[in-house]
This record gives structure tokens, C-alpha cells and sequence, in this order.
DNA sequence: GCCAACGTTGGC
DNA sequence: GCCAACGTTGGC
């Protein structure tokens, strides 16, 4: 049997990847996730075939998470987390004495921080560079996949300016 | 609160 | 499997 190069390369490398994850500051915050036990909360709620996909098939241990507030006064960024499981179903799909075969999953986040400088959507698309960022192109997308070189624009315009290297390879 | 864009559902 | 109807998202 012949395995597909693609294979080893998403089940043996593991790279860290880097996900923007949306949520209702009113329903459930960076703030919130900071203040529960551990920091850490489940990422429940996403109820969206390809977000789904993604948190299922892509999201693994050990990937950073952007946060990012929408449907608020001033969408944005706000900070950051990790992803600290890899994805089990969501229990809240269930409801009483309705058990039955999952479909909705989702992992664990851990707070990291808050920004010192939120980026605003509006900041954002002011910015041709993040012309081609899932949030500008697919905005209502709820599990968002940010690339490398994305992700240290971010950081910069952000306020961090040592940020962590966002990749095992230096 | 409005409304455009998008995703899902369900009849055929 | 098409597509109209409907529901949801989310910026403004």
C-alpha cells in the first residue's frame, strides 16, 4: 500500500499551526477564558461543517489561537491562547437522554494574553497585506487557519515585539 | 436594529 | 441534486 506524501506530512510533523478562533466578548471573552480554572475552557458552540472539519481533522495539541471578539462595539483581535487537547466531541450537542453519534467536536484553549494594542477589523482591512485573510475573505468562518508570516504582522501591529518563534524551525 | 452575505434544509 | 425558502452571522 502506497501512503500519500500529504499523509506523513499532516500525521508526522505536527507542525504547530496557527488558528484565529471568533467569539461573542458578550457570550463568552478572552476575559472569561483567563478566568476560568486553569485558564482553559472547552471551545464549544461551533456548529459549522468546516469549522467542524477543522477543529476535528487540523486543530491539534500544542496550536496557537488568536482570539478575536466579534459582534461587538470594535471588532478585533484581542490576544491570544493555546490549544492544550486535541478535539473530542462537544457535549453540549447532546441533549438529555439524546446521546447518540457525535457531530459537533471541539478542543481546549488555555489563555496566553491579552495584547497590549487589539488589531481592528476595520484596522485590518485597511492593511493590503491581510487582503487574503480568512477574515476578510470568509469572515463568517468561526475556526480561521492564519499563516506564519500573518501571524508576525499581527504580533508587530499588536504591540509584541519579541514574539515567540512561531515555528520549531528557527 | 438593519440588512447583506452566507450556510442549511427540505420539497421536488 | 437542484434550488427556493429559511435561519444565522456579524458589520455597520
Amino acid at each position: 500500500m502506497i501512503m500519500p506524501a500529504l499523509f506523513f506530512a499532516d500525521t508526522d510533523e505536527e507542525a504547530m499551526r496557527i488558528w484565529l478562533f471568533k467569539t461573542e466578548p458578550d457570550t463568552f471573552s478572552l476575559n472569561d477564558l483567563r478566568a476560568a480554572p486553569d485558564g482553559t475552557s472547552g471551545w464549544d458552540g461551533v456548529r459549522n461543517y468546516q469549522a467542524r472539519n477543522r477543529l476535528r481533522d487540523e486543530v491539534s495539541n500544542g496550536d496557537r489561537v488568536l482570539i478575536y471578539h466579534s459582534s461587538c462595539k470594535v471588532p478585533a483581535i484581542v490576544g491570544e491562547a493555546e490549544v492544550v487537547s486535541n478535539a473530542y466531541p462537544d457535549p453540549t450537542q447532546f441533549t438529555a437522554g439524546h446521546a447518540g453519534e457525535p457531530r459537533w467536536y471541539q478542543v481546549d484553549v488555555r489563555y496566553h494574553r491579552h495584547f497590549p494594542e487589539p488589531l481592528s477589523l476595520a484596522t485590518i482591512r485597511d492593511h493590503a497585506e491581510f487582503a487574503d485573510m480568512e477574515l476578510v475573505t470568509r469572515p463568517r468562518l468561526s475556526i480561521q487557519q492564519i499563516t506564519d508570516r500573518q501571524y508576525q504582522q499581527i504580533l508587530a501591529l499588536c504591540g509584541i515585539d519579541e514574539p515567540r518563534s512561531a515555528s520549531g524551525a528557527a
